[in-house]
RNA sequence: GGAGAGAUGGGUGAGUGGCUUAAACCAACAGUUUGCUAAACUGUCGUACUCGAAAGGGUACCGGGGGUUCGAAUCCCCCUCUCUCCGCCA
């Protein structure tokens, strides 16, 4: 959520940022100054209250260590008095600040200037495309007729086991999964950023500080019994690792990349999109996530897009790099890239990467701060992207590279594959 | 799953109703001393909200929530988590 300091201080200038994401937030900014103001006075006259109640306890110690039972008395009485006024004022804070809180938690990040305006992708900035698209002497295959044709992937063996969204990797299908998972996390570790395998579920205060809770409940498979969620992507237990930290500012930039299956409801989304590899409930993605010094993070961001762009590089996909319009953009974040390959045979361009800088969004959740030397702590930005997400480069490597009969294997992926050729 | 013990500041750990403004030690930081390092000594050493130009105040926070009391880290209830032993198990 945005921080309020932000919202009392540039008012005009949040509600301004606000408007590319196509809402008008001056009633919502509005009613939260307001509160904000009710919230100060109440505060302000309960800690009157409770300095004079704690005034009087240490008057009655002392009374009665020095045996004036009857003055104490007269204490006591008027401390039961305050205790009622105490009462009432504190149900009327927990009030202010509940309401408050909600309303904060309805008004979305702040997009950063150079967000173009717009309302639907069609509207989103080409930035680069690169790479080249490829052609065919016959006819292309979409990649779950190649999957099926060189025993790749078993989409129906994942419906009986599972259900729709859940395929079964086989033979090479499998070997090429973890060939790009190690691909990904060694080039992810060589640019600096830390492996970990973090818990694969999480609990209700991961939920909300990365932002899934409470909007986004309905995407997360949820076990009830323990109150677990499986998590959508690895950006929630990797960000979440600093959840109520104070990092010494020299620690700072934090980089972090793990691999993880990754769980999604996807509940309403139906229709053609989900064609094979093009959406599922389950899939492996390698993330990477930083936390950084506010002045840095959006040059961060920057080096974040060209680690991805250079790993579709090695992969020889025909790519393209789109910065969001405000429209398209994410609730939580402040400026977004997303990266797109080009599958030939679905001639269709699909995302494999979003890549964020969510300013102090989640940090003002998470209270995830830094510190530097005596000073206050402030809030660190985050950011996270994809590095990469699989099934959709899956779905282009193998589109993109058929031939009659077979598919070739990029140069960079054949050396973790151990082979070059699915014939 | 059964039985028991616990949760205090960056860490260790004292604290069973008011001398707590949470001791002490360690770590960290600054300084003194020193040819340098070490040691020693001195000082600083939490977070949030709030008042104030500042100096400096006020309030809350001892796992979380509720209760008893004029007063709770301390007593009572509920919850969560951790540890030990037993059982089960990859």
């Amino acid at each position: 959520m945005l921080q309020l300091t932000y919202l009392r201080e540039k008012t005009e200038e949040a509600i301004e940022r606000l408007s590319k994401k196509n809402i008008d937030a001056r009633t919502l900014v509005g009613q939260v100054l307001e509160l904000d103001a009710l919230r100060k006075g109440c505060q302000a006259k309960l800690d009157n209250q409770l300095s004079r109640s704690n005034q009087i306890a240490k008057e009655v110690g002392q009374m009665m260590k020095e045996g004036y039972p009857e003055k104490a008395t007269l204490l006591k009485q008027e401390s039961t008095q305050l205790k009622e006024d105490i009462q009432g004022l504190q149900k009327e804070l927990t009030d202010i600040e509940q309401k408050q809180t909600q309303l904060l938690y309805q008004i979305p990040n702040a997009p950063h200037a150079s967000v173009p305006k717009g309302k639907t992708p069609e509207e989103n900035e080409v930035v680069v495309q690169k790479g080249n698209i490829p052609t065919f002497s016959f006819t292309a295959l979409p990649h779950w007729d190649l999957a099926k044709k060189y025993d790749l992937i078993d989409f129906e063996l994942g419906v009986k086991i599972t259900g729709a969204g859940f395929p079964v990797y086989k033979g090479k299908g499998a070997r090429l999964q973890r060939a790009l998972i190690n691909f990904f996390l060694d080039k992810a570790t060589a640019a600096g950023y830390v492996e970990h395998q973090p818990p694969l579920m999480v609990n209700e205060a991961s939920g909300y500080g990365t932002g899934q809770l409470p909007d986004k409940e309905g995407q997360m498979y949820h076990a009830t019994i323990d109150n677990f969620y499986l998590i959508p992507t690895a950006e929630v237990p990797l960000t979440n690792i600093y959840r109520d930290v104070i990092i010494k500012a020299e620690d700072l930039p934090i980089k972090l990349c793990g691999y993880t299956p990754c769980f999604r409801r996807e509940a309403g989304s139906y229709g053609k999109d989900v064609r094979g590899l093009n959406r599922l409930h389950q899939f492996d993605k390698v993330e990477i996530v930083q936390f950084q010094h506010p002045d840095k993070s959006y040059k961060t961001l920057e080096e974040m897009v060209d680690h991805v762009a250079s790993l579709l590089e090695l992969l020889e996909l025909p790519y393209r790099k789109l910065k969001l319009c405000g429209g398209d953009m994410s609730f939580a974040s402040a400026l977004t890239y997303d990266m797109e390959v080009f599958s030939a045979a679905q001639q269709r361009w699909l995302e494999v990467s979003s890549i964020s800088n969510f300013e102090t969004f989640q940090a003002n959740r998470m209270k995830a701060r830094f510190k530097e030397g005596s000073e206050k702590p402030q809030l660190a930005h985050t950011l996270n992207g994809s590095a990469l997400a699989l099934p959709r480069i899956v779905a282009a490597l193998l589109e993109n590279n058929q031939t009659e009969n077979g598919i070739k294997i990029p140069k960079a992926l054949a050396e973790y594959a151990g082979f070059d050729f699915i014939g």
